[in-house]
DNA sequence: TATCCTTACGGAATTCGTAAGCATG
DNA sequence: CATGCTTACGAATTCCGTAAGGATA
């Protein structure tokens, strides 16, 4: 038994057991990974993978209970680099995050900034994607660190600790009726078109809940997956929209006027998340305080082990 | 990184840094365990142990972060191993016990036997050992099950569960003063020279604490591991017996007499441990519920997944 | 001086890629 | 008939053991 045929079988379950595509990702020929997986399934005695004939279809029996345990301990080679890495490249090193448009654009500048002060030499990846590629970005580790307000508490294999929380706002031009209403109402805003995100983004969720928990139907002529393309639509005429409070800049955005609307709409809590079983480095630890400056030293500790039993908390 | 590469560092840490008896241990050349060392250090780009010249003297700073999750690596190969082998050789294979001559002679017989007639196929070794050599053998993975009263739920790599419980006994020859009293008491023990179990063995802990308490001296003449040798000293009139309660046979043990002493010592429980992170393969968990048939399902779960946290329990 | 680790080199074993063959949808 | 897995074989790489050298207690 090797790390490479563990390799091999957890590509296989990811990319649905076509181990052409298999080889293709990893760099390798397809022989060479149909033979090792048949090599390890002989040593074990049991086969893994379900076969129609020649070709694979799924998990066995043994399968199913091996591939979890396969997957730590690729987890954990990779937590031994990390570890490594930690003690050798002190202040340098790689830092990948995936986020949103909302929180790449308005959450992060600040945070980025004293990030890159304190370690200047550490090279930060931003990946945008949505919430849902976030949290899969996170689970598989091919980024550190995911940052989003949807989804990623929903991951089994993803941890989350609250980053901050922040309100609905309502964006109308500035001769707009609404601009002087002393207090926004749901129904108020009904009757207008709507211009906001797109659904499983920046709380949409939370702003479909309540209009239909007030029983009020909406017509929401146009969704974007951030605030700019929002209100460049809302400032070309085709409705009101409604985007995060952060993303409204009163001198940037001249002739739109922002109007509140936390009352209005469930609080946000946009959410930070990290592989569950991972490791995470000191300068990766600093910045996770950095976007979420609350959380206690104890959060943080269970974080930074993935969430781990205490037992194993101990061994990292 | 390999596995191999893995397993030297392990058996390195085990064997006090030396790596010549490393390559003892594992059949290989010293340089090439060497060799493999240092090349995984490279890949790590950090050194895993501390050197004195060209000798290893023990582990560095990130060594000691590395070697707890090499050991989670080895642990969880060693499972994959397990796991296959619950499917490929269902009934069959190897359930190894390391226990003390008590409970192998006194309270595994009966065990054994309903374990051999619900898996004929299966080998059972049991091997013979002190209860620190017990839990030893059991926190390395040398031996599937461990059972013993004393020690075992000492060691931070062990889990245990509660198996029987039982008491002491005081024996005497039949023409000993001692053997028609009513009830027995410390005080009257102590009177006589004492036949016992060696420090460390078969609740002989118990034993002291109850005299130390009542604040009597007591003269131990001899000591021995197990009952059979304690009870022809007895017999050949060296002095009273102090044995496991289970280790008298009226029929075989004709000449001398049991007195209850349950009354005089704490109640005795013996433990049964298995790995922390190990796994428990069907047959071998079916002989945990023949040992301590009192196990709760839940327990036994938690148990035969070596302990290990909610999240991972579900992976196993 | 005995023990223990490292370096160097040659042979053995393993791995990996190409080419050809065969099954599936 | 295009896609996908297997088998076969030769090349390349890696691994491992022996032998020699150097450091430590």
């Amino acid at each position: 038994m090797n790390l490479t045929q563990l390799r091999f079988v957890r590509e296989a379950v990811r990319k649905n057991f076509n181990l052409t595509e298999v080889a293709n990702t990893l760099y390798i020929s397809q022989p060479g990974v149909s033979k090792q997986i048949k090599e390890l399934e002989d040593e074990l005695g049991v086969e893994i993978f379900e076969r129609r004939g020649k070709r694979l279809t799924g998990l066995t029996d043994p399968g199913r209970q091996l591939v979890p345990v396969i997957e730590r301990v690729l987890t954990d080679i990779r937590n031994l680099k990390q570890i490594a890495e930690q003690f050798s490249k002190q202040d340098h090193g790689q830092l990948s995050i995936a986020t949103t448009h909302t929180q790449a654009r308005y959450a992060l500048p600040a945070v980025v900034r004293s990030f890159k002060e304190r370690y200047p030499k550490v090279h930060l990846a931003l990946h945008q994607a949505s919430p849902q590629q976030i949290a899969e970005m996170v689970a598989r580790g091919e980024v550190d660190i995911g940052m989003s307000t949807e989804a990623l508490d929903r991951h089994p294999d993803v941890v989350t600790l609250p980053a901050y929380s922040w309100e609905h706002c309502v964006v109308v031009p500035e001769d707009h009726p609404l601009a002087n209403v002393a207090t926004l109402t749901l129904d108020a805003i009904a009757e207008y078109p709507i211009v906001t995100y797109e659904r499983g983004f920046t709380g949409r969720s939370k702003i479909d809940e309540a209009f239909a928990a007030a029983g009020l139907e909406i017509d929401v002529v146009l969704t974007a997956i951030d605030a700019d393309v929002i209100k460049a639509y809302v400032e070309a005429g085709f409705g009101i929209g409604i985007t995060a409070s952060m993303a409204f800049d009163p001198v940037r955005d001249r002739g739109l006027v922002r109007l509140p609307a936390g009352h209005l709409f469930t609080t946000n809590v946009t959410r930070i998340g990290v592989r569950r079983g991972g490791y995470l480095r000191g300068f990766a630890r600093d910045l996770v305080q950095l976007i979420a400056p609350d959380t206690s030293i104890a959060d943080l500790e269970r974080f930074s082990n993935g969430g781990r039993s205490d037992k194993e908390e101990e061994a990292l």
